[in-house]
DNA sequence: TCCCGATATTTTAGGTTTCAAATATCGGAG
DNA sequence: CTCCGATATTTGAAACCTAAAATATCGGGA
């Protein structure tokens, strides 16, 4: 092959990358939106009808479990990766529930901490086994190595999205 | 081996399965969750800062896009995968900024027709370029191969979690 | 000490989302 | 034709969520 075909050869390469060439990301993107769609209705179902209790609340609650002192809304706030105002709200509510308590921080001044009551962990501890159980009969179609690859894969993309925010390349043509 | 060893085995091995055992697709379904949530907030973003557009308007006109005719509020609702009154709310804004335009369906009196307005339409054409460039760079991490394996992983456990909703066997223990 | 950028939280406004109940229409059984 | 279960949509109430601005406090440098 010539040099000259060569690079037509890469330029189409190019351009077909950059105008049709997203296909294959799109589609996987919009694949995996639709399954944690369809898994998050089903749990989010379950946790109303069996615990009354919504997906939020629930999250939160997962979080804070293995704080036995509990956290602040800001750490909160970052694990549940929503906004501030977000967990604000949530733990009003889950305060007025008798669910979690707050009490401000030793420390700071500005903080406060954020933990279960003893009927926020026992009821928690009833949701999770559930939940644990739904999530085993929903994947139940995958076997451990197809679920050992996915974690690889889901890893080494959340790591490439990680790069691409980093790079402050998301905006890039 | 034994009868009894065997069976003790697999009695352990069922126990193990119902006790921890759900650790993996727990694990599994928590990575995509933030692999999810870190894309979304990226894709947010960007369509609010250079088209000031939120995502599920950009999901609704993504909808739309194919269908030349329209689709009725049910039809939009199913795809999106919410319910019926989301969808309401959001065609309404979406009139009023003049993205899309109803009509009443013309069998059917119970059913509206929504369709792209020629201003959605070409609004919508700049945006799904840059989306598609955004997830472009988001999954530049993956190669061919890697994206075509977790599209087929993907593919198999939304089967999976459809086949347990159909025999309605998320509750079970 | 005083100041100032950073951090923790709340507040405000608006949009999104769900569920459940209500309304309107359809379409077929009798 | 009439009735009735199914379907399409809307409405209302409450929760969720975000972005941006406001408030309070921290902690270190001049």
């Amino acid at each position: 092959m010539t040099l000259l075909a060569q690079n037509l050869l890469d330029a189409e390469t190019k351009a077909h990358e950059h105008e049709d060439g997203h296909q294959a990301q799109l589609r996987l993107w919009l694949r995996l939106l639709s399954f944690s769609a369809l898994v998050e209705s089903q749990i989010r179902r379950r946790l109303r009808e069996d615990y009354r209790m919504t997906l939020p609340r629930f999250d939160l609650m997962a979080q804070l479990e293995r704080a036995e002192d509990g956290m602040t809304l800001n750490e909160l706030s970052k694990r549940m990766m929503v906004t501030n105002g977000n967990v604000t709200g949530l733990v009003e509510r889950m305060v007025g529930e008798g669910l979690v308590d707050r009490r401000p921080a030793p420390k700071d001044r500005r903080a406060q901490f954020v933990r279960l009551t003893p009927l926020g962990r026992q009821l928690f501890q009833r949701m999770a086994g559930a939940h644990g159980r739904w999530l085993a009969v929903l994947f139940s179609g995958l076997d451990e190595k197809e679920m050992e690859t996915m974690m690889a894969l889901l890893a080494k993309a959340k790591l490439s999205a990680r790069d691409a925010v980093a790079r402050g390349e998301v905006e890039i043509s």
